[in-house]
RNA sequence: GCGCCCUUCGUCUAGCGGUCUAGGACAUCGCCCUUUCACGGCGGUAACACGGGUUCGAGUCCCGUAGGGCGCGCCA
């Protein structure tokens, strides 16, 4: 027999199920725990659960582990339920919060005790903290050192609540099947025996995890490989509930662009700030599943291809590290790619996360809503960002007369003026005003003057615009309308006049 | 300190022992298009961390080294 492949990705549980004869509906969950807002790490990894249920018909929990009272708010919770929303990634029923399920971890704990696979300690806190000082100090392992696990509770000092740990194996080793990792192995005397239940009686996030997830028939665990140390120790508490283990997937985590850990700085933010920095939920979607995972040399999937081609195999095991150039590219390619209303409407929608989102809101008439609309296909072409279609609309958005950029200030010379007045006479001729009409008139213009078409274009743009560059200056001018363009160019054109420049 | 994981262009990755003079995408550089900026088109620079094995043959398998990451709580 041929040695394994030392990366058995989910054949073992895919076989087991088979041997219980029936076709196992995939079952998995987002776990976050719900002390800050959803990270862009969190995000992929709920991403990559939702694909995976999807793309085998089956189901997504989402779970709040909720069990740490004192880091857990509501904030924090509504953070998440929010950011998973917007990111169009819908969890299957009722999120379930870990903290309402305490009753049945201490009932496993129970079970455990009972079944002689854990005991009472009752060394406390203090106590502990000094062996893991000692052991520090003389370079040993800060393992616990299992002091009560087979001293008489008749020694328990008085008045001491005790805890309750497992009784992990001593010797031998904890093998993990990862679907991803691929075999992981631990000796046992690396591993200690872990709490189950705290002296006051509430469950540990180890406990509570491995009872939700044979709970709620999780048949997959896809997570970030910073919980590949606690699957080892999970792995224990299901061997010793008599418990077959889901299958595994760790999945590297995101890193910052210099390798180290993913800081704020680095792109380390919830998910509301990359909604607030105008990304299309899309775009989003489509640069995290290509974090870690790929499909040949695919680098665009509409969510029915993600969901079609995603699986475990494909998942890398070396850490990605965020790069926002990439993710502005995809961005702008689904910017340029989306209908105009559509656009519009993403835009109306951010509005209320931003800083002047109110004040742009206002200003919102139909009117306004129809030129935006028209400026839209060339407005889109130029934008990576839903911030770039903003910024890239002022013109229309600020009223006469229209405030110059430095840039465009110093383009209109007294010369370009000149020009300005000339062919605003040429212009208020132009009928029907359409960008085909008047790019007719400017064209001719600049030919009888013998003007290349930019000495005529450059100045025309910043009259109506106030900066060096836009969208096509007749295109602008159609989108504005006979009456402002005329306006606007008369207002830089006549200024030559009542006030030369000095200097 | 102990345990586990990782290492292909600057970045995301393809590659599952010969088809690799290592492919794609982003970024970058150049050219073209052009009224500006973009978009688009064409082309260029650029990588198998290092050292040993195994093999007729290694980016692909094994072992070291170096570097990076994660974990080691009565946190999750």
């Amino acid at each position: 027999m041929p040695p394994p492949s030392p990366r058995l990705r989910g054949e073992v549980s895919c076989a087991a199920a088979c041997a219980r004869g029936h076709v196992m509906t995939v079952v998995t969950r987002f776990a976050p725990s719900p002390t800050g807002f959803l990270h862009i790490g969190g995000a992929r990894t709920a991403l990559f659960n939702w694909l995976y249920a999807r793309g085998r018909g089956g189901k997504m929990f989402l779970r709040v582990e909720d069990t740490d009272r004192e880091r857990s708010t509501q904030a924090a919770i509504d953070a998440i339920l929010d950011g998973l929303t917007w990111l169009g990634i819908a969890w299957d029923g009722e999120p379930i919060y870990q903290f309402a399920r305490s009753a049945r971890h201490r009932e496993a704990a129970e079970q455990l005790l009972a079944a002689g696979r854990a005991y009472r300690c009752y060394a406390t806190p203090e106590e502990l903290a000094q062996m893991r000082e000692a052991a520090r100090r003389e370079g040993r392992s800060k393992l616990y050192d299992g002091r009560w696990r087979d001293r008489d509770p008749r020694e328990a000092p008085p008045g001491v609540k005790p805890a309750i740990r497992l009784k992990a194996p001593l010797t031998g080793e904890t093998v993990i099947e990862d679907a991803v990792q691929g075999r992981v192995v631990w000796q046992n005397e690396n591993l200690d025996d872990l709490v189950l239940l705290r002296s006051d009686g509430t469950p540990t996030y180890m406990l509570a995890v491995v009872v939700d997830d044979h709970d709620m028939g999780v048949t997959h665990i896809i997570r970030g490989d910073d919980h590949l140390t606690n699957a080892a120790r999970q792995k224990q508490i299901y061997d010793g509930l008599g418990w077959s283990v889901p299958v595994m997937a760790h999945i590297p985590l995101i890193h910052g662009p210099d390798g180290s850990k993913l800081s704020k700085r680095h792109g380390a933010l919830g998910v509301d700030a990359y909604r607030a920095m105008g990304y299309l939920p899309a775009a989003l979607r489509n640069y995290l599943v290509r974090l870690g995972w790929s499909h040949g040399d695919q680098e665009i999937f509409s969510t029915q291809e993600m969901i079609a081609a995603f699986d475990l195999p494909q998942i890398g095991r070396s850490p990605a590290r965020f790069d926002f150039a990439k993710l502005e590219n995809l961005n702008g390619h689904y910017i340029r790619q989306s209908a105009d209303a559509d656009l519009l409407a993403a835009i109306e929608r951010v509005l209320p996360h931003l800083a002047d989102g109110a004040e742009l809101a206002a200003k919102l008439t139909p009117q306004l809503r129809q030129q935006w609309l028209a400026a839209m296909p060339s407005l889109k072409e130029r934008a990576k960002t839903l911030l770039d279609v903003i910024d890239g609309a002022r013109f229309l958005l600020s009223g006469r007369p229209i405030r110059l950029d430095d840039k465009a200030d110093a383009l209109l010379t007294p010369d370009a003026k000149a020009l300005l007045g000339a062919v605003a006479a040429e212009l208020d001729a132009v009928d029907p005003w359409t960008a085909e009409t008047t790019e007719r008139a400017v064209r001719s213009f600049a030919e009888r003057k013998g003007a290349k078409l930019g000495a005529v274009a450059q100045p025309l743009r910043a009259a109506l615009t106030g900066r060096t560059t836009s969208p096509g200056i007749f295109e602008v001018l159609a989108v504005l309308g006979k009456a402002e363009s005329l306006a606007r160019v008369a207002d830089q054109a006549t200024s030559a006049k009542l006030e030369p420049r000095v200097g």
